[in-house]
DNA sequence: CGCTGACCCTGACGGC
DNA sequence: TGCCGTCAGGGTCAGC
């Protein structure tokens, strides 16, 4: 489910209520996630002061005076202000309570999401090896030029690699690829260096725009305040095989690449 | 090292 | 109505 604009929605609703709080506690009433939640977990974790949100690519990290908790949302996952007194539902896998009463509550039906202790987050293993952020400087044309040369993959998976770039998914990519005008199964080597100027400014835009409509809500994606995201209504071409390219009107084509679906249009995207 | 495909899990949806 | 197959925003890992 959540990509970076997901994540970060997330992360912007939850720090209102979060910093300057105390964790009280953890409740775990299931830990068999994407990887089983350590029994320490709530001890590392109990009594420590939040100091900030992060986020780093897609996962959500809370920094707390004495280490941090990783928070990954996998594919539907979700993090959730509740009342005290609000009833846990199917898959509220966790609870983290905070000094003021209120509770920042993790559903994921699928479990594919993950949570971590990290003393130092930017040395954990999850984290140590993830590539730029996107929005960040540091994520140019010409980085991107680089890590791609002598690459036979697809354009597409070279971009989904979190080693290469941060937080981007099946949607976000889609959608910057249409915006530059850019094959999706193009061999990331065989692009010239000329066109990665507009692939960054796609992926910049379509990031940027996706953080100010709350994200995209497929079917279950609902941020802090159980609200979904908006920006579905904005895509142009994810999710919309068969549909006339709103460039051109040629019919939008969908493919498997990577076991991933891929939507682009085949006049436009050479 | 680079790349492909299987796999983890639940729920929603379409076809019959 | 119900059953069955397919697909879904994620990522790791084994094996070539």
């Amino acid at each position: 489910m959540p990509e970076l604009p997901e994540v970060e929605t997330t992360r912007r609703g939850l720090e209102p209520a979060m910093v300057g709080r105390r964790i009280e506690s953890l409740t775990i009433r299931e830990r068999r996630l994407r990887w089983p939640i350590a029994a320490a977990l709530p001890e590392r974790l109990a009594g420590r002061e939040i100091l900030s949100l992060g986020r780093r690519g897609k996962y959500l990290l809370v920094n707390t005076e004495d280490g941090s908790l990783l928070v990954h949302l996998g594919m539907s996952g979700s993090l959730r202000l509740v009342a005290r007194d609000e009833q846990p539902g199917r898959h509220d896998h966790v609870d983290i309570a905070l000094s003021d009463g209120q509770r920042v509550r993790f559903n994921d039906p699928r479990r594919f999401g993950s949570l971590h202790f990290a003393a130092q987050p930017e040395q954990h293993a999850l984290l140590k090896h993830i590539g730029p952020e996107p929005l960040d400087g540091a994520f140019d044309a010409d980085y991107l030029w680089r890590t791609s040369r002598g690459r036979r993959v697809a354009i597409k998976q070279h971009l989904m690699n979190g080693r290469i770039v941060a937080g981007l998914g099946n949607i976000y990519v889609n959608e910057a690829l249409f915006l530059a005008r850019i094959r999706p199964t193009r061999a990331a080597g065989r692009i010239a260096r000329a066109r990665f100027e507009p692939l960054v400014a796609g992926i910049r835009d379509v990031l940027q725009q996706a953080l100010a409509s709350g994200g995209t809500t497929l079917r279950d994606f609902i941020g802090s305040d159980g609200r979904p995201g908006y920006f579905k209504l904005s895509l142009k071409v994810y999710d919309r095989a068969g549909e006339p390219c709103q460039a051109c009107g040629e019919p939008i084509k969908l493919r498997v690449l990577g076991q991933r679906a891929t939507y682009y249009c085949p006049a436009c995207q050479r």
